[in-house]
DNA sequence: TGGGCGCATTGACCCAGATCAAAAAACGTG
DNA sequence: CACGTTTTTTGATCTGGGTCAATGCGCCCA
């Protein structure tokens, strides 16, 4: 689709946005993002930004993931985003923060100072492109997720998480035995009731459910074996072919 | 926030695209807009495209509503996405249609051939500029939804429904006495149902109540009278100040 | 080696919203 | 204006998932 590279372990220095850039660019453009850019670090739990911060910097995520949450004042959330190795931070162009921002597991981002990002993106036209490109991916999956949070049920609910999940970690592959597919969930229950829009105690049952039925089996608390990819995805409810997520 | 102005009744020819371009653009580019440019009308409830389908233009709603929504292949559906007079309908530099668009009221768009446009767009940097803040903008309302589907209750989705549509609405100004305000329902019990992620029956059930109590009045079926918006506001749930949607 | 703490699981009960069913408005249209 | 069609409202009942509460399981650190 691109021939944009999106491994961070194909290039040293920097990842992503980087690699993302040289793609196509002049080495001075390369010098220019090198220029402004640096690493941060987060634990598990740690908040980065509050909705309505100021943000002075885009970013990609190296290692670990991330959320975006909208909150309720009474204390209800909905997390509207999950961000993984090499997805994008940021909006180009806007420097308050829509939603909170928190590392979810261990997290390392590459950041790039917001000013002189968009001003090499404004000179960039192929970067402003990948840009809308990216933001596109990030509207269908929010669209995917619509869909499931307003209509699927709890088990679907599940299924589909797991599902997504299993099919970007693998391809960054952790493992993958025949069609059988194991990865690190990198989510608390909590979490995931967040993302779908449940209680952890309804994840807690559903999931404990999948396992009796031998759909999925867990070993220790986190790590996630599907032994038959293609029936976990009938518990998704969705249409066996059409292609979903971004 | 931008010079650029949405308004279809500023310009006679074409409406927001054209004027959205003519903001900063030469005499050239305003032709070529106009030479790749028609306008196509669908009665409520025509689909206009399905999931899979081929788009070969991009488009801007001048009169009436549209919906994008999802659907499932044992029926259930969601909305994804209310396209509303001025809205962008199209994905330039993709050419597959990712889900159903469909007439929800009588409608009129003004079309642009695909692949001019879209080249255009990359000797405009400032058009590819606009896209992409529109698509944020979309992505933004896309993750309010998503809140209000994971996490709110059935009164609440209504009350922010209706909010939503009159903040939109009355800006184009039906009318608004004093800081009441009225505006013409564009969607059936069944589309809000769809996009709330309800069934129709309790629509109408939390529609009763709300008017039971006064929150809104109703001049036959469709024309909501909204005595105060901030009542209203109270029983979206959200926080009063923050600012929600896009 | 045994608390203590942060998840995770499981159980019992309840309720908001779904489902099923029917009546009542609205809306053409011949 | 009577009549069929579509949309909306309302009622009665059922149920998936929420809520509350207890228990289990690592895992760290003393």
């Amino acid at each position: 689709m691109s021939d944009i590279v999106f491994d961070h372990k194909e290039c040293g220095s920097c990842p992503i946005r980087h690699r993302a850039v040289c793609a196509r660019c002049e080495t001075d453009e390369l010098n220019e993002l090198d220029s402004i850019k640096y690493y941060r670090s987060y634990e598990a739990g740690q908040p980065i930004v509050w909705s309505g911060d100021r943000m002075d910097f885009v970013a990609s995520v190296v290692t670990g993931v991330a959320s975006l949450s909208q909150a309720m004042e009474d204390g209800r959330t909905q997390m509207v985003g999950l961000l993984l190795p090499s997805d994008f931070l940021g909006r180009p162009g806007r420097d308050v923060a829509p939603y909170d921002v928190a590392a979810v597991s261990n997290l390392t981002l590459c950041c790039f100072r917001r000013k002189p990002f968009e001003a090499l993106m404004t000179r960039t036209p192929h970067i402003a492109q990948r840009l809308l490109e990216m933001t596109l991916d990030e509207l269908d999956a929010a669209r995917e997720w619509m869909l499931i949070l307003g209509r699927k049920t709890a088990r679907e609910k599940i299924a589909s998480l797991l599902a997504i999940i299993a099919r970007r970690e693998s391809s960054l592959a952790l493992k993958s035995t025949g069609d059988g597919m194991m990865f690190e969930l990198p989510l608390t229950r909590e979490a995931m009731a967040d993302y779908l829009g449940l209680t952890l105690e309804t994840v807690s049952r559903q999931i404990s459910a999948l396992k009796r039925e031998g759909i999925i089996t867990l070993e220790g608390k986190r790590r996630v074996i599907i032994p038959d990819f293609d029936r976990l995805q009938i518990e998704t409810g969705d249409d066996m072919d059409g292609g979903m997520m971004a």
